[in-house]
DNA sequence: CCGGAGGTTCGAAGGTGCTCGTACCTCGTC
DNA sequence: GACGAGGTACGAGCACCTTCGAACCTCCGG
């Protein structure tokens, strides 16, 4: 677990386990989440810049299932909170599994005209 | 969804959601069937030849959510039942899903030595 | 025909997940 | 200093998931 200075904490990439990390991503809301941070290509973005349609007591529920899935990092600055995919990380335990997920996801979503 | 003789109700490969099917694979038992079906490679198999340690109606639930969630096809014969991997529709629907999902769980399993 | 193996259905218990509102906290701004 | 935006903590409601046992069904083999 990891305790820099506003890091929230973070499972080890070797405590993650697949079933857990499966439930995660078959949330919706979860899942167009990384799928938004994936193409960000591993850029920091703020937590609020999701348009997600619920409470915001709910989406702070998705950002820790998220953290604990070892999907991401959260970093807590002052009066906002940041998130970045854990992605080198995550590919290195879980080869492909993002690609696949997002390659799904995305799909028909450029539709070829 | 089919009716063939025997043929338990699938649904149809474009009703799929991905969500579902996450979440079916995200349970230990039922991934690891599908893992035992794709090293079968397409074969067919008995419901009874999987070894889960759980009460038979446990598995029966199992095996309706595998089948609601388009991973396999299911056969009533006689005086027993036997599971088919969806393997190609699914792959379809699904590229590089299955694969990836198997190749993660099994990674450790067979120790390059 | 009788028994057992394999399965399904049903109901129940216990746990977990998603959702929300409310209360509270912490910054940055005015 | 007061206010609002962004977040967390907590509790509650509701639905669903996993599990089981008991009752029942259908075959196949003796």
């Amino acid at each position: 677990m990891s305790s820099m200075p506003g890091e929230l904490p973070i499972p080890e990439m070797a405590d993650v386990d697949l079933g857990t990390v499966l439930s995660a991503l078959a949330d919706p809301h979860r899942r167009a989440v990384v799928v938004d941070l994936m193409a960000g290509d591993g850029a920091e973005r703020a937590c609020s810049s999701f348009p997600l349609p619920i409470a915001k007591s709910t989406r702070t529920h998705h950002w820790r299932v998220l953290r604990e899935a070892g999907l991401v990092r959260q970093r807590d600055a002052g009066n906002g909170t940041f998130v970045r995919l854990r992605r080198d990380e995550f590919d290195a335990k879980f080869p492909g599994l993002l690609d696949v997920v997002a390659g799904i996801s995305t799909a028909g979503s450029a539709p070829a005209r």
